[in-house]
DNA sequence: ATGTGCTAGTGTTCGTGTTCACATGGCGCC
DNA sequence: GGCGCCATGTGAACACGAACACTAGCACAT
């Protein structure tokens, strides 16, 4: 199963209640995400019986059901390592905090940077990262430094006991199996749009 | 098909070159990245036949055939929309100018950082979109502002004859049907991988 | 209390994308 | 020049996810 959808829908609900929307039809959610309504039942359907016959489902009751799905019920303390533009967009990032991610630590190795303090976050030289990590029992890093010291990065991260890591430096970084790894390639997203152009300009 | 592997396998080939490799068997690419060999194959075949049947792909062959493929073999100016933290971390981003995207323009509303240049691109009013778009023939932008903004943005881009948007801003944004129109959504991706840290805890 | 309307849940069908396994065909060595 | 090697290319089997169409259940009106 699509675990990407249930976030869509989980934003989409945010949104609804926000609205005062008090109950929503999977055929609404779908049309919103240009997607086919029993798709919608189906994926929600899967863990549970979230819905009312004849009515809908209830967005409050199904936010809150999704985001325990999502582990999104809960704060997730985050480590992020790069404080580069990247890394202070990401801690910037509105998205995050909203959704229970909460950077706690930023990790560079730029002595410019670090040692201080970033709206309450700390800044601190790459060779703390193990200790702190444990000390704050983070479990998801962020990596937001250029390729070249990604693999270096994660196996600091991997050392510290970190459980899933974000990856956003364009290489292939290798991990530990028992870690979750994720890349965003923000190119490779351009790419695929340029595939499409240069095909219809054919 | 999924073009995004075409993508992935470029960047392997760059690498692969880099390093002075000369040939390469579906097989290897295929560890790479945890695929089949077949389906390294099924995916270049697709394609044309690139291959040499006994030794495998030439690196540097087959890296020119798929850049060709991708549109990579030509410049592609891009606009980018938004000046902020993940703006100028987009525009300093290395990975764009290696595959061909230029950002020839940028675009903002904040007076204080427009009519300037930053490494030779100029930062023009947004209200300027418009000409500019024409005038430079840019037919992808990348829109990085906030949520609320984003679909007044799109509505500028779609009106100044853009071909493609890769969208950073986390709300979903219409566009002209003839636009090819991409998402990024940073939190999801977290959100997947909390999805599973909850689910091993459980 | 009963019927009607509406929408969730679900078994089945359908299509796409992945894997398997084999035949095909260059290349080099004898 | 012929033969064997080895990796590609590809038809067939398979699996997974998406779409359809039907059934079940709740709410509200009569």
């Amino acid at each position: 199963m699509t675990i990407r959808r249930l976030s869509v829908y989980t934003r989409c609900l945010l949104q609804l209640e926000e609205d005062g929307v008090k109950t929503v039809s999977s055929q609404e959610l779908a049309e919103r995400f240009n997607l086919n309504s029993a798709q919608v039942r189906k994926d929600l359907a899967y863990f549970g019986e979230f819905g009312v016959r004849g009515i809908g489902y209830y967005v409050s009751g199904l936010k809150a059901e999704l985001q325990k799905i999502l582990g999104l019920h809960r704060e997730w303390p985050v480590a992020l390592v790069g404080f580069g533009n990247l890394g202070s967009a990401l801690f910037h990032y509105k998205g995050f905090a909203r959704q229970g991610f909460r950077i706690s630590a930023i990790f560079d190795d730029d002595p410019a940077k670090c040692n201080r303090e970033v709206n309450g976050v700390p800044v601190l030289p790459a060779r703390e990262l193990g200790r702190e990590v444990k000390a704050r029992g983070i479990q998801i890093g962020i990596v937001a430094v250029p390729a070249e010291s990604a693999q270096a990065v994660t196996d600091q991260l991997a050392a510290a006991g970190i459980k899933a890591i974000l990856n956003f430096a364009p290489v292939r970084i290798r991990a530990p199996r028992d870690i979750r790894l994720k890349d965003v390639d923000l190119s490779i997203e351009l790419e695929t749009l340029s595939f499409y152009l240069a095909k219809s300009a054919r």
